[in-house]
RNA sequence: GGUCGCGUGGCCGAGUGGCUAGGCAGAGGUCUGCAAAACCUUGUACAGCGGUUCGAAUCCGCUCGUGACCUCCA
């Protein structure tokens, strides 16, 4: 384990608190995945992208970590009402197809796009719907602890009575007796004995199409249980973090703890982390108001409020310079300024793995310099250990890839730095750009060959003055945004930024 | 209506009491066949009004603006 005092703001607390793993070197890790009955959007970029590199950096610091994140492809309810049906079965039925037809469809698309935004796969992605066993077992202890009641084949949390255990609405900040007297009078709610209770387990209608036998009769498991039975069957009763989108927080995460409580006497996870939401154009996103975006369109350009595609890398490069619990605006004018500072990080990762160290005794180790860089460095990593907060610890990186860029144009000379401290910069470049923030170039397989065929007759043509032929390879190269750099030893080429 | 946030220079976006954020855009310079890139220099930013303090973007109060959640939502 490296040294490092690692805060993370828990949501429980609303404070950064020191993190200290249950049972260290192991970290379990649970966050909430998609519903798979539509394409991903931008709204699903932002966790996953926000909790790979959670993922990435304790793996980095050397934890060893377990990463949990569910497919729910049983709908939740649509609301709380009796006719309320299965999210994935409403689309099946709109469309014709199987309701696990649906789900496999959208789940290969995630993982598409997920991988795309170069996330790592969790090590465990279970399924709601293969977990039925275990969320039946699950409503069987919540009876048995006296707080939950069956009702016409339906089964209840009792909210009322749980809280005269357990403080129910704690991490969302919310008073039982506000949430009780606030609540509307909705149809069909006359199953619950009060409108704040949940449901367990819900009795299915003959014409609905995803349902299972259970002790209470043929139905469906409720919104918030598959998440307290898998992570706690694939982590423990109790695991160190908890994440998802804000807007989970009541009364998704809310009910978990409930549940996880109710059974296990203890809350299930210890810290709970909570990124916050994208609006586009300083408007939330949503179907309704016309500015929803998914990835596929981003990734294409092909929606009316893009001005042009926008690359994956593009997008977690941008997600990554805000902080996770800021809200991010998505706008073309951020987005083209995050595609340059993107490229200009990897052209800055071309060069850092290019770059040699050359010893030379008549150059003297520059103090400031060494210092300069040495601070960059550390506020770096000090920054991602300050609750990941990925925004500044970039501003950092681009200090060092200023030193970097200098010792590429013959600027700066490495011996300046001294053979240890050069290494170190490169290394921590290269470990951050790649392993930390996940950034990676984006190329076609034969670019790098094809490249170098063509810069050879550019510097034959250039040897050979001919100027109108390399204007013409350099012209046609900037189509393709690549731009070919003459220096003063070697020509080279980097991405257009 | 209730709860919780936010308001930083042309744009985006860090920053919770004194210690350079950074990127994009703009201006000047070095370099160059011309470029590009890179590097260097350059911006009296902290919604408004009060208050606390030796000192506030940062703490407190009020005002205005704005967003999220309270119902499925990442």
């Amino acid at each position: 384990m490296k040294q490092h005092q690692l805060k993370i703001h828990n949501t429980l607390s609303r404070e950064k608190e020191t993190f200290e793993p249950i049972n260290p070197p192991f970290v379990g890790m649970y966050v909430c995945g998609p519903t798979v009955y539509g394409d991903a959007h931008l709204g699903h970029a932002r966790p996953a992208v926000t909790f790979d590199t959670v993922n990435r950096y304790l793996s980095h610091l050397g934890y060893r970590v377990r990463y949990v994140r569910n497919i729910t492809d049983v709908g939740h309810l649509q609301g709380d009402a009796d006719e309320g049906e299965d999210k994935i079965a409403k689309k099946a039925k709109l469309e014709q197809l199987e309701p696990m037809e649906v789900a496999q469809q959208y789940t290969d698309t995630y993982h598409r796009d997920m991988e795309l935004l170069n996330t790592l796969k969790p090590n465990i992605e279970p399924r709601a719907t293969g977990h039925i066993p275990e969320q039946i077992a699950l409503v069987q202890a919540i009876l048995d602890e006296g707080l939950a009641y069956e009702v016409n084949g339906s089964v209840y949390f009792d909210v009322l009575k749980y809280n005269e255990r357990e403080q129910y609405g704690k991490l969302s900040g919310r008073i039982l007796d506000e949430l009780v007297s606030g609540t509307r009078d909705l149809d069909g709610q006359g199953e619950k004995r009060n409108p704040v209770d949940f449901a367990l387990w819900k009795n299915a209608a003959p014409e609905h199409l995803m349902k299972w036998e259970s002790p209470w009769g043929i139905g469906f498991p409720g919104w918030h249980l598959e998440c307290t039975a898998m992570s706690s069957k694939y982590l423990g009763k109790q695991f160190d973090i908890h994440g998802g989108g804000m807007d989970l927080m009541f009364p998704h995460h809310e009910c978990e703890i409930a549940q996880g409580n109710a059974c296990n006497h203890q809350d299930p996870a210890k810290y709970w982390m909570h990124n916050n939401m994208i609006t586009i154009n300083g408007q939330k996103m949503g179907k309704s108001l016309g500015n929803f975006i998914t990835l596929q369109e981003l990734f294409t350009g092909n929606h009316k409020l893009l001005e042009q595609a926008y690359s994956p890398m593009t997008i977690r490069y941008f997600i990554l310079t805000a902080h996770y619990r800021s809200t991010l605006d998505f706008s073309n004018d951020a987005l083209k300024a995050a595609q340059k500072g993107y490229k200009k990080i990897i052209n800055g990762l071309r060069i850092a793995k290019s770059l040699a160290y050359n010893p030379d005794e008549s150059v003297q180790p520059d103090a400031e310099q060494i210092k300069q860089l040495e601070n960059s460095i550390t506020y770096a990593y000090r920054a991602m250990d300050d609750d990941f907060n990925t925004a500044q610890a970039i501003g950092h990186l681009f200090n060092i890839l200023k030193k970097i860029n200098s010792l590429y144009t013959g600027q700066l000379h490495a011996a300046q730095f001294g053979k240890e401290m050069f290494d170190k910069m490169i290394q921590t470049y290269v470990v951050f750009v790649e392993k930390i923030l996940g950034l990676k170039e984006e190329k076609s397989d034969n670019q790098d060959a094809l490249l170098d065929l063509l810069l050879k007759m550019y510097t034959d043509a250039k040897t050979a003055r001919n100027y109108a032929k390399v204007d013409e390879i350099r012209a046609g190269l900037k189509n393709i945004g690549i731009v070919v750099k003459d220096m003063k030893e070697k020509i080279d080429w980097a991405y257009e930024e």
